[in-house]
DNA sequence: GTACATTGTGAATTGTGAATCACAATTCTG
DNA sequence: CAGAATTGTGATTCACAATTCACAATGTAC
């Protein structure tokens, strides 16, 4: 049955979508131009009316995670004062993006199963770093405020936050989702808090 | 030119070595037979004479790294009592080994990609389990010495103590090799630290 | 040295998936 | 409606990699 002919500019959603489902069920292997054309409904030479090529469907995959990774930041940063609240908030709506969104972790981990192509990934490192200086403000300001030591780089404190949710998302993956992974963030969090906290400032004790 | 006939026993050991070396190198997706079979030295037909298919080889790979990953671990113990210290080792140990095996952070990135093979990684879930178990064994060898809070699961702190390593190595690999893991190591480990160890504990001061 | 097993070789086969192309259907514009 | 632009289709090409196979070379046992 023929398709529908539809405009450029819903198909280019259409297959970045599907794209980004692809990924996320069956990883960046299973990414193939003949899946995108089966889950919009089209041919797969069709798929070509409307990008260039593989390479730039990925790349509009990668457009896709990183408006909605800082989204996130945004809202948590709308939702909640205080930096400890708010790298808590993040904490669980990171957890929460990794499970809706598994494409994400996959492209995330992806470059490492097809190092070389540097330039290609050099998108995704933008991301992450705009990610990571998102959280690293967040913690600058809980330090100005007196809640986190000062003496820790935010960068690090923000590395270590990431540190927080990627071997959870690995081993909840890799163990087939038998591994609790929202359960060891919550875990974590009073560590991580603790070895974050400044000293003097005990007036937030509700952070289990 | 031929090369020399050479028993299947050295063949083996050289095809997992050069698969590790190539994963290592290129990621998985550059594990190619024909590229084993360059690095030995032989023709690709033949490396099925040694190993049934990819897959094979594939899996003794994975061999190879669980046996090093433990050996760390073994090493480790060997060296250093106290089960702080012997953590903070651990810690360097970790980073040295995936910066000399990159293949080690390839292959546990890669059923990332390669999803819905579930059966096929099996053995690296085991793997990162077994390697799991024996941090968090250190880390109740801790509890005991009354060195590491008794409120913390052991399993929980093991699971962060690989998020200190596990967002380095990617920002590592992402970033082309600018950011400098052992650094953010260095700088996460006090804060870890101050999030593990017992609050009536200060004997330990020399930690920064 | 002769039979036999082992290992190496090159060619051929097969499978997969990206990309191209000529052509058909559809929609838009006048 | 006529013609152009857009989008969809199927066949096809291309590159690449895994695997198989018949055969050659090498080594081993007797």
């Amino acid at each position: 049955m023929r398709a529908v002919k539809t405009e450029t500019d819903i198909r280019r959603d259409q297959i970045a979508e599907a794209a980004m489902e692809l990924i996320g069920a069956g990883g960046l292997s299973s990414l193939s131009i003949a899946g995108i054309g089966e889950r919009v409904g089209i041919v797969p030479s069709a798929v070509y009316r409307h990008y260039k090529g593989k390479d730039a469907v990925l790349d509009a995959v990668l457009q896709l995670l990183r408006a909605r990774m800082l989204a996130h930041v945004e809202a948590v940063r709308g939702e909640t004062p205080g930096a400890l609240l708010r790298l808590r908030l993040l904490l669980v709506r990171h957890m929460t993006m990794l499970v809706e969104h598994p494409a994400f972790s996959h492209v995330v981990f992806a470059h490492f199963s097809h190092a070389g192509h540097a330039a290609r990934w050099s998108g995704l490192h933008d991301t992450m770093c705009a990610y990571l200086k998102e959280i690293a403000r967040i913690v600058e300001e809980g330090q100005h405020e007196g809640a986190i030591r000062s003496d820790i780089p935010s960068r690090t404190a923000a590395v270590m936050f990431i540190g927080l949710v990627l071997p959870a998302a690995m081993l909840h993956r890799l163990s087939g989702g038998d591994f609790d992974a929202s359960a060891h963030v919550d875990a974590a969090w009073p560590v991580f808090l603790r070895g974050l906290a400044a000293d003097g400032d005990r007036r937030r004790r509700r952070s289990g």
